[in-house]
DNA sequence: CGTGCACTTGATTGAAGTCAAGCGCTGTGG
DNA sequence: CCACAGCGCTTGACTTCAATCAAGTGCACG
């Protein structure tokens, strides 16, 4: 199963003893079935996830196809990447891959715990951050690298999303298609 | 000159007027002629700059071609997208396209000021939200979308890029290149 | 044992890149 | 004040990359 130690996990050992009890207040565990929904679109987003254990892909249809816009792996931050569309409410899919245990956290009770206190609120802060430069690290990619070039760069830089998952979901997450995908990896 | 009232700036509003005044305490007025660079790689980017006046371009090279990152207008909060890479330096350029008015804000006084200040760090969290979704579209938008639909888009939503900045830089923010935009205008 | 999923492969088409030439401004220096 | 250099953009001929659609393989699992 996918290594540990990630930065997010890092974020929540950083915090103190009092703010993790906090937390743990309003977390509730939750397992789920491999193919499970976690997240549907057109109800609003009042959770995310914290993954004790397993894989979860976001993505939304569009035009009979689906477009995977992120995987999600053990102690990682699942929540929906466009928040919402004009009018409120979300366009994404959140599912399982595997069998999932995952926290489940209310977001408005996080939002009345963070409220004055500074190390909750640095706490978001470092998450956003690391979402953020991971999201513009893939913008990049696709501005500046081919289909073969980003399949590579995933290899290199998220190992984990080839050894665990089917290719028809690595292929949109890469913009591409299966075929080409298959391709690529023929010749390389 | 472009419109006015972004969410930035009413971010900035809202703040209460003791932070008002304590952020003007550590922002500095500068001016800067046409295509000057407020940095270049290797240097750390020890502040920000919020535009007065004036437009700029976050960009990188590679392989003698000049990636555009991201516009920024008036109002708005320019930094470097990618902060930095392994070797800890930035590899990205910010520079003028128009005569330019920033308010120059050092990082270290700000994380000094924001210590202990749930306003400020609540600020931080909403800039950085904006910043996520904005560039949580623009992913999206590679994925799902082909050349000229990427236009369109470009049309729709940011339409002061069209007015304002050549085609040249236009082409490598929608990642594709000059002739091939220009084909895309003409069909149109 | 057979149905369906994950993937590959082939033939063809279509989208976008490349490279080079050329046009029309603007602005600057002789 | 004109001439010309350079920028911003367009257009053409051609190539290359990736999409499309369809067929087919191997494997897992009920």
């Amino acid at each position: 199963m996918p290594e540990n130690n990630n930065p997010i996990s890092l974020f929540v050992d950083n915090l103190s003893d009092k703010n993790k009890q906090l937390l743990e207040t309003i977390a509730t565990q939750k397992t789920y079935k491999k193919n499970t929904f976690l997240l549907k679109p057109g109800r609003p987003a009042s959770s995310i996830f914290i993954i004790s254990k397993g894989i979860t892909r976001n993505f939304i249809r569009k035009s009979d196809k689906e477009i995977t816009l992120q995987f999600s792996f053990e102690n990682e931050i699942v929540f929906p990447q466009n928040s919402y569309q004009s009018d409120g409410k979300s366009d994404e899919y959140i599912q399982t891959l595997t069998d999932t245990e995952v926290e489940f956290i209310n977001l408005n009770e996080f939002n009345r715990l963070k409220n004055g206190n500074p190390e909750l609120l640095k706490f978001e802060i470092s998450i956003n951050e690391f979402y953020m430069i991971q999201m513009a690290q893939r913008l990049r990619d696709f501005q500046t690298l081919n289909a073969t070039e980003r399949y590579l760069q995933l290899i290199e830089k998220e190992p984990k999303i080839i050894k665990y998952i089917p290719l028809t979901y690595i292929a949109s997450y890469l913009g591409i298609t299966l075929g080409s995908l298959s391709r690529i990896r023929g010749i390389i």
